[in-house]
RNA sequence: GCGGGUGUAGCUUAAUGGUAAAGCUCCAGCCUUCCAAGCUGAUUACGAGGGUUCGAUUCCCUUCACCCGCUCCA
């Protein structure tokens, strides 16, 4: 690669992700949590514009999921009902889930070198004499070699006995050299760090009983299970979908509203029998990367990706990312939706924990008694409205605002603006005729201040698709100017016509 | 969590150990018959806290936030 000449290029083409978080800010699609008092690491705050954005993306999925859920392979629509759990449930869900207990990290730092490691990412070199034993980093044979060579006294591999640090007693850690250390006992004792936010419940300090914000909304589908299936007229197979806050103490927020600590997930979880499984998770990929093509996301930036068995957690029979190109993991991707098949891991977790009874009984198979087994589409809408504002960002210099938004139409904020050519004479009534009749149907803006440019300047930088401007041809004629984002294009229509123009473009 | 960088108005940039300046945006008017024109006017800033000093946006310390790299991402 050569720096020198490729960096032009790059310019031009990198979509620079400051500018997308300062159009956020500028235009109220999103802000820095607490702003005015300094902002708070990992939390953020949706404008009028983000919330809309947010909002219509999220109706979306609920209608994709449970208004007008997909055809089925027997071609019938599939059966899904939605659910609104609580943020804090019953603190033993997170035990029977994991993630309370097996959910947190041991780390251990250096106080020598101020690094910090997983606990069970290190392996420990233990010498049959009394030098001194050696931390490296799993995974990494280089580093191990060079240190072998460098502080291993001529000694080779077959010299010592292998431990990862886990197993290792705190007593003797002060026998050990760190990596990277110079002199030995520099770690620190394992920490543990839980991602789950603790809380407590009870107005008295003394009798709080701690408990936890949710890590995700899956638990309290897979804690309904049973109310779901006695009280809806569900049968197998049938999913749960529930939209909401989830919350995870992330070490590191970045990137945005890509990782933070306080988010948003839409999340089905689908029951079935086990010898369906594998059909449906093929079918939830499919249907799943189709959703997000429909609201907009080029094909090109979306990336099917099949976990490899090590990567996969124990539990898992397959798990599928569906990943996006953003800006700031170009030209790798980042996780928007996950889709995995959890067998019977939650349901069987739960009614160890519980001590009720998760197994269906099946008319339809002989009345055959199992766990159904699960295939979990898990989208972050979070995630999606950071995708759908970095698919939209499109720099124009041919244009006076020399950026514009192309969201589609369904997902816009405002999906039109009514803008009279001039303050004065009959523009102003015909388009406030207009809006109030627009508005019943559609999220509309009437906008009379300046001059025409500027108004469609402000209306590209928010996404707005359509503009409908009033002049006084309208006034003899009865027609306005429909006037196209993207391609800056004009057409005359009926004012009669406008509601109906404006349903025909917005069908998703 | 570590290392490096950054922090002046919504944005882009000035200046200064002693009244913080401008352009654009935004807002209010005027003017305007289709893409940020022009005129008039208004609001708005030294991230926060502490220290040194007669006086700190400026120097020092702490802290917070953001960016980059590492780490982490069940």
């Amino acid at each position: 690669m050569q720096p020198a000449e490729n960096t032009p290029l790059e310019q031009e083409t990198t979509i620079d992700m400051k500018d997308i978080v300062a159009l956020c800010k500028r235009r109220g699609f999103i802000f820095q949590a607490s702003d005015i008092y300094g902002g708070i690491n990992g939390f953020w705050d949706y404008g009028p514009l983000g919330t809309e954005l947010k909002n219509n993306l999220r109706d979306y999925w609920w209608k994709s999921m449970v208004t007008t859920p997909p055809i089925g392979p027997d071609g019938t629509p599939v059966q899904i009902v939605g659910l609104d759990s609580a943020i804090i449930q019953n603190p033993e869900v997170w035990v029977a889930s994991g993630h309370v207990g097996g959910f947190s990290d041991p780390m251990v730092d250096c106080r020598e070198t101020k690094k910090r490691y997983r606990a069970d990412h290190l392996i420990i070199l233990i010498p049959n004499d009394d030098t001194p034993w050696l931390a490296t980093i799993e995974d990494d044979e280089n580093f191990l070699k060079a240190r072998l060579k460098k502080v291993g006294k001529g000694k080779s591999l077959s010299d010592f006995t292998q431990k990862n640090l886990t197993e290792v007693e705190l007593t003797d850690f002060d026998k050990i050299l760190a990596p990277h250390a110079k002199t030995k006992g520099t770690l620190t004792d394992p920490k543990e760090f839980n991602l789950m936010f603790e809380t407590g419940i009870g107005a008295s300090q003394d009798d709080k009983v701690t408990a936890y914000l949710r890590g995700e909304t899956a638990q309290g589908i897979f804690i309904n299970y049973k109310n779901v299936l006695d009280s809806s007229r569900v049968k197998m197979p049938f999913g749960i979908a529930q939209v909401g806050k989830a919350f995870r103490n992330e070490v590191n927020p970045r990137n945005f509203i890509f990782r933070s600590r306080e988010f948003e997930q839409m999340e089905m979880e689908w029951f079935c029998h086990p010898d369906d499984s594998q059909k449906w998770f093929e079918f939830w990929k499919s249907e799943r990367q189709k959703f997000w093509q429909q609201v907009g996301l080029n094909q090109d930036n979306i990336l099917m990706r099949d976990h490899d068995a090590d990567e996969l957690v124990f539990y898992s029979q397959g798990t599928c990312d569906i990943e996006y190109k953003y800006p700031f993991t170009d030209p790798d991707f980042g996780e928007l939706e996950g889709i995995a098949n959890r067998g019977d891991y939650d349901l069987t977790k739960h009614q160890e924990h519980s001590k009720t009874k998760l197994e269906y009984l099946d008319p339809e198979r002989n009345n055959e008694k199992y766990i159904p087994h699960v295939i979990e589409p898990a989208a972050g809408l979070t995630r999606g409205v950071l995708a759908l504002i970095c698919e939209a960002y499109t720099v124009d210099p041919n244009r006076p605002s020399g950026v514009y938004l192309n969201f589609t139409p369904a997902m816009a904020p405002k999906k039109a603006a009514i803008l009279p050519l001039t303050a004065k004479e009959d523009h102003v009534p015909t388009a406030q005729k207009l809006y109030l009749e627009l508005r019943e149907e559609f999220a509309v803006d009437l906008d009379i201040k300046q001059n025409i440019g500027k108004r469609y300047a402000r209306q590209d930088e928010i996404g707005t698709p359509y503009c409908f401007t009033i002049d006084n041809e309208t006034i003899s004629d009865g027609t306005v100017t429909a006037r196209e984002r993207n391609t800056m294009a004009q057409e005359r229509i009926a004012l009669d016509n406008v509601a109906a123009y404006l349903r025909d473009k917005i069908k998703p």
